[in-house]
DNA sequence: AAGTTGTTTTTTATAAGTAATATGCAAACG
DNA sequence: CGTTTGCATATTACTTATAAAAAACAACTT
């Protein structure tokens, strides 16, 4: 069977566009919702049945109208608006970095499907998604082993991560004066000057912040195998620092330096320049990487 | 259910192994036989089953002894001996390549499912596998687009390719005199020599010889995501060039020679001309897959 | 005509089930 | 005692089944 959590998901942000006022039901056909959430018709029209249902709309006559205000019970629970396929991410990611699970470690498919209560099925979809990842190998007919969480692993990531943004920066600083990328460059630079003069409350949102400047570097001269290996530094990233929090303000706040002088350095074209700055913030993220992994061990 | 292409490929290796008399069935324990055709010893013992129940092992009280000669039709098919995976593997590759799939093409897992004589799970599974050769795209709660094997995809494919084959070849010549490496490097040139002079009936070895090199070059310095990209290369270019016979003979030979050459550069440590052959041999294969994928359109 | 809604058909995401294979344990043998 | 075999159990490689979601079709509105 199929979980509903897409209709869920699609309920919640319908409550939560009522709510704000962004979207007026009396005037909304089923097509527009549709596009606003990025669901197929058929879901609008099973979300646009349940608040019928529950009385936050009703249909008369002259149309649909306003039943009764949105409660905050209303909403369906989090955990029931994500699909079995993330709910298999979170765990498996927590289970490999958090748990003490040592390199060298079987992986069997049937007791971590037992453990995230999903079947066989999606445990094994999952691991194959994430062997890219190069953290687990396949053995032929049998479970699959579990490489390690190691310094190897951070060294050979980087060698590549270095590779790569070098010769995305070098292309990014030849792009023509009019590429609307170099707009978009100097909002970011803006956006990291402010998250530097607020970095005591919100320096978490460093991630995306650095996940958008790499993302626009590599948009100078796409490549998907190159925005292919960025998910993978994606990934890794989202979930090691999430559980490594020590020093995160600082960690943070040098970075954001690191970064605006790298963007400063492709404003002004000057090779030199970038590539030193490019290889200081690599470096500086490599040695965060391997000491948060020495820690951990 | 589980197919049993394992117990009879085993089945098959046993009779080879049997026929050319490289085991001796009274004096092999079942678990040397295991070590021998890598697989387990459930599967040792259905093969010795099986060969008593056809007469060509005999058990009595002295020990097992050869019961009648081998026939050709004790084999089983080959069709038989590989999993549904590489069915599917096959069969995608050919519909992908040889039918008229065009880029932009929508993937239907239940269409390929049928077609292929799969389930449906097989063909996902697959897709997921190869998702990461960067030809198919995954649309949220529908199927796969097909990218397309377009000159775009060849030429990104060799941005990459060319950047991680360099800086191997960089590393390798930095090898100490002493390492093993060299003189695997030195019994390839030798291999490449001989098959350059035969050249008339066996030039379809060279692709083999081909990996082998690349494979070899990447070990100066192993990384993970290299070996993973290098398995991107191995298959399309397995399937691509097993289907695009024009001027083979030509091209492979011209191959070779630039192997030759890039060998000699490597082993004469000289960094310019190492990367002088090198890029010669990378653009001229970039060539000829552009012009491949050009005559298929 | 173009957009809207109602209805039917197809496809996906997941679960459950099964024979083949691998793994583990114990008895027997040398 | 270390190796071989017999047997029981666990795990994998599949197939089949099903509700949710998407897509396609058709009728109905402006």
């Amino acid at each position: 069977m199929k979980p509903d959590s897409v209709f869920k998901k699609a309920f919640n942000r319908t409550l939560q566009l009522l709510d704000e006022g962004a979207v007026d039901i009396s005037a909304t056909s089923e097509n527009a919702l549709r596009a606003r959430i990025g669901v197929s018709r058929t879901t609008v029209r099973k979300v646009l049945g349940e608040l019928q249902a529950r009385g936050i709309m009703r249909i008369s006559e002259d149309g649909a109208t306003v039943g009764r205000n949105i409660l905050k019970s209303d909403y369906f629970p989090d955990l029931e608006t994500t699909s079995k396929r993330q709910h298999v991410e979170e765990q498996f990611m927590e289970w490999m970095l958090r748990g003490d699970t040592q390199p060298g470690t079987l992986i069997n498919e049937l007791q971590l499907a037992r453990q995230f209560g999903v079947a066989t099925n999606g445990v094994r979809e999952f691991l194959i998604r994430f062997s890219r990842f190069g953290l687990i190998e396949k053995k032929q007919n049998s479970g699959w082993l579990f490489k390690g969480f190691t310094e190897a692993f951070a060294l050979e990531l980087f060698e590549i991560r270095v590779m790569f943004e070098l010769r995305s920066a070098h292309l990014f600083a030849e792009l023509p004066d009019d590429s609307p990328l170099w707009g978009e460059l100097a909002d970011l630079k803006t956006e990291h000057q402010r998250l530097l003069r607020e970095i005591g409350g919100r320096f978490h949102d460093f991630s995306r912040l650095d996940n958008r400047l790499h993302r626009l570097i590599n948009r100078a001269a796409p490549n998907r195998f190159i925005d292919d290996f960025y998910d993978v530094i994606t990934l890794i990233f989202h979930y090691h620092y999430q559980w490594n929090k020590k020093d995160e303000l600082q960690r943070n706040e040098a970075a954001i330096r690191e970064h605006l002088a790298y963007i400063d350095a492709l404003l002004s074209g000057d090779t030199h320049e970038i590539e030193r700055t490019c290889l200081r913030h690599m470096t500086s993220a490599r040695t965060t990487l391997v000491r948060s992994i020495q820690v951990a061990a």
